[in-house]
DNA sequence: GCCAACGTTGGC
DNA sequence: GCCAACGTTGGC
């Protein structure tokens, strides 16, 4: 069982309306490092951070787990969706996803300001400099920490 | 196969 | 809104 951290943009899909809807495909990743972990590495009970990007302020909104393993994103194969990718056939899919279901939101945001702070947490790829991954591993004793700082 | 141009991400 | 970082595309 492993961790991961997510990002996604409240503006378009929020921790909230994740607790709304209690489970979601998690589509629209068209990053082939991303992609490599939902299809080659996610399990089913993995947990992971979701994690608010461009938003006020930046950082970690709480918990999902992982409850499915990967499948071809359709939004990649329907030519009328934002995502469409005219190179993912569904004879050769390009672009896969999990879906995922909401755990729990955290009381407060753990901000990307906050998790800085900390040196415990330098070596974590969220922190890196020029990093723009959306999906990324988290390692145990980084999941820790980090929980204990809610 | 190189690499410049271009587009996107995402913090600030 | 700006812009640094970086992934992708396409001409050669």
């Amino acid at each position: 069982m492993r961790y991961w951290l997510m990002k996604s943009e409240p503006d378009a899909f929020s921790i909230d309306d994740l607790e709304r809807v209690g489970r979601e495909p998690w589509d629209g990743i068209r990053n082939y490092q991303a992609r490599n972990y939902m299809r080659d590495e996610m399990e089913i009970g993995d947990l992971a951070f979701f994690y608010h990007s461009n938003a006020k302020p930046t950082g970690i909104a709480g918990i999902m787990r992982i409850a499915s393993h990967a499948y071809p994103d359709p939004t990649a194969l329907d030519p009328d969706a934002k995502y469409y990718d005219p190179k993912s056939k569904p004879e050769r899919p390009r672009w896969y996803l999990v879906d995922v279901e909401f755990v729990r939101k955290f009381k407060r945001i753990i901000t990307l300001a906050e998790l800085r702070l900390h040196q415990e947490l330098d070596g974590m790829p969220l922190l890196r400099k020029g990093n723009r991954l959306s999906i990324m591993p988290v390692a145990a004793e980084h999941w820790d920490l980090i929980l204990g700082l809610e």
